[in-house]
DNA sequence: ATTTTCTTCGT
DNA sequence: CGAAGAAAA
């Protein structure tokens, strides 16, 4: 007769400490065999086999490894669909539970539910646990229960409802880890990626850069951010430990926490946001979509400095600054009005921190079709940004250092960029007025 | 998490 | 006629 056991899958939360799934699982009082799983149907999205951050949750799972043997227990990770690894598994061991920590992505949420169903169908229980957010979904609501879409009182509400218990570590005993013979981790290669040149650190929080958050981050050049997006990304941080942090150190890191939270619940709200406006109207915008225009803009080439140090910055590093995210985002969307969703695409397949909410989140925003967007009528003017944020040119010298030569022609000219985003714009939403 | 233009007030 | 602040986009 096998001995029941419970199972601890690894998700998003690729950490041994403060980890509130691991520990329901552990609460369980049955021996816990921690999982990963590389979904082949996610991976097969990734077309540069060179992908950083498959090379990232690699690296992060070799240390949650170490952690693991240290505790006495080991992880199995499997390259197979979920429910296939869930069938082997239910051949190999009695399993009483299937632990998780929540996700809340519309490919996860049905990918979770046909798990669910599936176990249920073996008489295995699936729980999933709140880990990933201090506040999910459902935790804040207006009066009326219906979701806010506004930051501001968000971010009130938020702060009201925080209590010790919502941070709190998730403090847990491991010595309720099932015994299993060491086993090497897959290879990169064996997934079918290759390794790169991204180096796996465990996160810390770094007061030097924390406690005068707000007065530099603006700042590109001074590169003043956290770098913790990776970490929270995939948890090798736990979003708890960096809110207990931010009480202690600094408001305004606190708010960047809650934006990340407010885009959360707004996808969890609206799903549709993944491919559609929040503003419906906006749909009639008439963007232009030009291909050239959209390969100059991926490439640094636009001849304005600072979007072309950006943009350079994002393909030769995988991180863009926030500021000049922002730059960009408004430089496509408004002076060459190309289709936001380019831009998101293109930022999805880059960025090292890619988050789905906060992604398409800002993007919208920047468009001005977003929930609290900015209004249509704001457009950046890249030189002033550069004169307000980038003075002495450090960061366009840092990451274009050839702007000089690129900026006598640049791709379109500033005033008459402005004026065009403003009449296309105007048009849109007024179409929708007279229907 | 803006920029531009217009108005006023001081010289 | 420039600075500063409001108003419009």
């Amino acid at each position: 007769m096998k001995d029941k056991i419970a199972v601890f899958w690894f998700r998003r939360d690729l950490r041994l400490s403060d980890n509130s799934g691991m520990r329901a699982a552990l609460q369980s009082g049955f021996p816990v065999l921690p999982i990963f799983i590389f979904d082949p149907k996610i991976l097969g999205k990734l077309t540069d086999k060179y992908d950083k951050r498959v090379d990232y949750i690699h690296q992060a799972l070799q240390a949650l490894q170490e952690d693991l043997l240290a505790a006495g227990g080991d992880i199995r990770v499997f390259h197979a669909e979920p429910l296939s690894v869930f069938a082997a598994l239910h051949k190999e061991y009695d399993i009483a539970s299937v632990y998780a920590s929540r996700d809340y992505e519309p490919d996860a949420i049905k990918r979770d539910s046909e798990v669910e169903k599936s176990l249920k169908d073996r008489g295995i229980s699936f729980v999933t646990v709140k880990d990933q957010v201090i506040f999910e979904r459902d935790d804040i609501l207006k009066a009326d229960g219906t979701p806010y879409t506004v930051y501001t009182p968000y971010s009130r509400k938020w702060k009201e409802k925080l209590e010790d218990k919502d941070y709190r570590a998730a403090i847990m005993k491991t010595d309720h880890l099932l015994p299993l013979k060491k086993k090497a981790l897959p290879r990169l290669e064996d997934i079918g990626f290759k390794k790169t040149d991204i180096a796996f650190k465990r996160p810390r929080l770094d007061a030097t850069i924390i406690d005068d958050y707000g007065e530099n981050r603006d700042f590109p050049a001074k590169d003043h951010t956290t770098r913790l997006g990776i970490a929270l990304r995939f948890g090798t941080i736990s979003v708890r430990a960096c809110v207990r942090f931010a009480l202690k150190h600094n408001g305004t890191w606190l708010n960047e926490l809650i934006w990340r939270e407010f885009f959360m619940q707004i996808l969890a709200h609206f799903p549709k946001v993944v491919d559609t406006c929040f503003k419906p109207q906006y749909e009639h915008i008439k963007w232009r979509n030009n291909e050239k225009e959209f390969d100059l803009w991926c490439a640094g080439k636009t001849g304005y400095p600072l979007v072309d140090a950006g943009m350079r910055q994002l393909n030769e590093t995988g991180f863009m600054h926030n500021r000049v995210r922002m730059v960009t985002a408004s430089f496509l969307t408004k002076h060459l009005l190309i289709d936001w969703r380019w831009g998101e695409a293109y930022f999805a397949t880059k960025l090292l921190d890619y988050e789905l909410s906060s992604n398409n989140g800002n993007w919208q925003w920047a468009a001005g079709c977003g929930c609290d967007a900015a209004p249509y009528f704001r457009i950046f003017n890249p030189s002033a940004q550069t004169k307000k944020f980038d003075k002495d040119l450090a960061y366009v010298k840092e990451w274009n250092p050839d702007f000089e030569s690129l900026e006598k022609e640049p791709i379109v000219k500033h005033e008459f960029a402005r004026d065009r985003a403003l009449k296309v714009y105007k048009q849109a939403l007024n179409k929708n007025k007279e229907s």
